[in-house]
DNA sequence: TCCAATTATAGCACTTGTGCTATAATTATT
DNA sequence: AATAATTATAGCACAAGTGCTATAATTGGA
């Protein structure tokens, strides 16, 4: 009865981005010298969540990065200024 | 029996930055030439979800958008060229 | 070397992102 | 206007993001 048997939908988590994410957010937070638990405090977003998004073991929403961005007071490309490699995987 | 009676998280949906991102996406493909569904083609989204994020109808997480980026051969901070407001609500 | 502060992990519950499929609505072309 | 192409909606199922809480691990000073 249930109703795909064995072929389960290829879900996204783009490694490579993910890092330099982590890496921008980190940099970010250190030049403002703040910890994640003032960032978490300063932009309503739990300690554990920052400290996962800074160890790349979650794929965060936009949504997320626009209140960190807030947080961080910077516009939200600063977290995002790096280059993709064009082969995907 | 339930473990909360009333009180739910606030989650997260960030209104502005959706609509920018929503913004931004429409015009870097149009200027690429291309519609949703070669975007979607491309970078291995669904259209779909191309519409969804277009009309700021879901909050994408960041591989979704490293994807797109990728399709369409933008560095990520093209899509997050904006700034938001001082007030997040 | 202790101790405090900071960062990283972990598990649970709830909400939601996304693929998938189909269809409706809108826009462009002739 | 009629048709084709493009964009927008919708519903379902499953995987995953996030808050919450607690604890472990790491780092930095004295």
């Amino acid at each position: 009865m249930k109703k795909n048997d064995s072929k389960s939908r290829i879900l996204i988590f783009d490694e490579e981005g993910l890092q330099w994410l982590a890496k921008r957010l980190k940099e970010v937070r250190s030049e403002k010298k703040m910890s994640q638990e003032d960032l978490a405090g300063k932009c309503d977003i739990t300690l554990s969540q920052i400290a996962r998004i800074e160890t790349a073991k979650t794929n965060p929403t936009v949504s997320t990065i626009f209140k960190i961005a807030r947080g961080l007071e910077v516009s939200p490309k600063e977290l995002f200024d790096f280059e993709l490699t064009k082969t995907p995987k």
